[in-house]
DNA sequence: TCATTAAATTGTT
DNA sequence: AACAATTTAATGA
């Protein structure tokens, strides 16, 4: 179980550095909030968007370190954790997939990160400044309200996950974390097709590939996933939610 | 476009 | 943890 050990890259924050870029066209189409947001703040709100793209085993945010960003998944796949550093096991949180965003809680408050962030695969990383985001805070309405309807969505997910934790079965815990990630409020990126390997999937539940491949064969039997190669569908999100062994 | 090869991912022990 | 089987991605004709 110790044996969760990442090519374990820890380089400083990526979207503030030199290796971050502009927004691409293709880019803007999956960040869903800017259609929330009025024309004349939108244009703004892109030019101030950085993107970067980071390794796996590398952190976003580390625990302590003041909120500087407000991070968004345009593409690959993210853990939420309170790992290492603190006394206590490692707690995955969530995972954070395509179209989620995250650290509005941090930047809210002024306060320091309280989880670490950390790529599971090669993934593009999109990040507003929180200077910029409390200037829209200010002015939009519509910005106003997808933050406050994020961190509704999330506090539920976070009372969800204390539950996966208290839940013994190893299949009905793979079954609830894949609920989670298929969530469409906070994922919308996912679509009905969900790419992610196995073995990301035993990073995020804190189980075996072995282990999470046997889960998955299971769940697919009762019918509530469609495994493929490299990544996974859920016909019924609801089913997958309410799965028991 | 097709065939070949390397890399990634899965299935199983 | 190891290994074989399968799928995808990359390469070059």
């Amino acid at each position: 179980m110790a044996a969760h050990a990442f090519p374990s890259a820890t380089r400083a924050s990526a979207v503030q550095a030199s290796r971050s870029r502009g927004l691409l066209p293709g880019e803007i189409e999956h960040i869903h909030w800017l259609s929330k947001l009025e024309p004349e703040l939108r244009e703004r709100a892109t030019a101030d968007l950085r993107v970067a793209s980071v390794a796996p085993g590398e952190l976003l945010c580390r625990v302590g370190r003041q909120g500087t960003f407000w991070f968004g998944v345009i593409d690959g796949l993210l853990k939420m954790s309170n790992d290492s550093a603190s006394m206590a096991m490692p707690i995955t949180f969530t995972g954070v997939s395509r179209g989620g965003w995250f650290g509005e809680g941090t930047l809210l408050k002024n306060e320091v990160y309280r989880y670490n962030i950390q790529a599971l695969r090669n993934s593009v990383v999109a990040g507003m400044p929180v200077a910029t985001f409390h200037w829209l805070l200010d002015r939009s309405i519509g910005f106003n309200r997808f933050v406050m309807n994020q961190l509704n969505e999330r506090l539920g997910q976070f009372i969800a996950a204390r539950e996966i934790d208290r839940l013994t079965h190893p299949d009905e815990r793979v079954a609830r974390s894949l609920a989670a990630l298929f969530h469409p409020v906070l994922y919308p990126g996912v679509g009905d097709m969900l790419r992610i390997t196995q073995q990301e999937l035993g990073y995020l539940v804190g189980l075996s590939r072995q282990r999470v491949n046997q889960a998955l064969t299971t769940l697919q039997a009762a019918g509530v996933i469609v495994v493929a190669y490299g990544g996974l569908r859920v016909p019924d999100l609801e089913k997958l939610r309410h799965y028991t062994a």
